[in-house]
DNA sequence: TTAAGAATTTAGGCTATACTAAATTATTCT
DNA sequence: AGAATAATTTAGTATAGCCTAAATTCTTAA
């Protein structure tokens, strides 16, 4: 019996791999080997291996050449990496000058360093908020996140308005670039035309016209309703 | 030849180890394998084995038997990390609430955690401080630290006054017990009695009356200089 | 000066995590 | 269905760091 008792404390590389799983599997889908090795950049091979471990751990259920799940202590710890990423990301935001698309490295390896003492206090200096810079929820400490139904952009008809509510990468690059034109969280962007075949879209941005490949508007997730 | 050239990543491990070996020298004298494995908690066995690895790595020079010391680019690493620990601490005193006798352990994980890049952005916030809370000083961007004359509490003389300077200690229990008496970095205290063969001390404190041992007066670095 | 004791290093093991190459299982297409 | 392909796991290897126990070297004191 080696189930994970609350206690013990895990490697920085069991972190990523939970979170990874959570991200992938958005909570409950089984994710694949593959996947993850690519998300993480590691072999499949590799990541068979630490499926095992965690596994036997009782963080995660693993059914051979099916996939693997989390198990509610595996989810616990997923949300928990989850919390400190969003809220370092945060702090750092708001009171260190990093913009939006810097953020995520150093957050990276900070979630695996600081206490819980120090995330609460980085919560409280920031008026304990739900959402970070790039406008995914952040878990309270109980882990519970707020999960809004959001289509990626690219989705979106045409004539269709919606409102940016998150930008679904890490990749600086990117996320320069989507600042640059405006299109970040909290914007309401109009369809105006889509190309099929993954071809590129006219928005209209209060007026002003902004052409989006199919890959970014994969990434902008938006939401209907008018908040 | 496998010297260390300035880009590769170093391990935690290994910057611990250098940290210490930089603090147990004071900067220069040689270090002996018992007095850092008590120093960071563990075997003489496993120190002999890591100081064997960082000198194939150029950080060290070791001779067996004799002792190690850095060599120049390992105590370029020692000072970076000495000034990420110091300014982590100011930082989370200074904006998080922390008080100094809490501080050292976060500061001890994040230190190996934080890029360069914010350690700068926290320099900055704090207008570039050259002391800790506990009074150390801060080494800057290129490695320079100041370095005062200091005397333990321990071995001033009755009758004389002097400031205290820092503390030398990480340990949480003594540093509360030194704040709530008083005894803080820049506090002037004369020295009203000293009992021999290591007895306590009757000090001065601005008209207040303290008794303090001699382990923990051991601790309490002084400037003779009235400054 | 030599034997006891202290300090240090070596030898051999263990765990975590990654890799490559080979074997296995699943899936898909004819 | 059966073969080709894709996905996954297993086997075997490597590295970093730690450990204990044994061997070595240094120091000290009779």
């Amino acid at each position: 019996m080696t189930a994970h008792s609350s206690g013990e404390p895990l490697t920085p590389s069991s972190e990523d791999y939970l979170k990874a799983i959570y991200r992938l599997s958005s909570g409950q889908d089984p994710v694949s080997t593959t996947g993850l090795a690519l998300r993480l950049s590691l072999t499949p091979a590799s990541v068979s291996g630490m499926v095992k471990r965690l596994s036997e751990q009782g963080l995660v259920e693993h059914s051979p050449y099916r996939g693997v799940r989390l198990t509610p202590e595996g989810r616990r710890i997923a949300l928990r990496i989850l919390r400190r990423h969003r809220l370092i990301e945060s702090y750092l935001v708001a009171f260190l000058g990093y913009t939006w698309d810097t953020v995520h490295d150093e957050a990276e390896r900070l979630e695996h360093a600081v206490s819980d003492g120090l995330i609460e206090r980085m919560a409280v200096a920031l008026g304990n908020p739900r959402f970070d810079p790039h406008g995914d929820p952040i878990p309270d400490v109980d882990g519970q996140i707020v999960d809004f139904i959001h289509v990626p952009l690219s989705d979106v008809r045409t004539g269709e308005t919606v409102t940016i509510r998150r930008a679904d990468t890490g990749d600086a690059g990117r996320l320069r670039y989507l600042a640059s034109a405006g299109l970040v969280p909290g914007t309401p962007v109009k369809v105006v035309d889509a190309q099929p075949f993954q071809g590129p879209m006219k928005l209209d941005l209060a007026g002003a016209e902004r052409i989006v490949g199919h890959e970014l508007a994969a990434l902008l997730l938006c939401s209907r309703d008018g908040g």
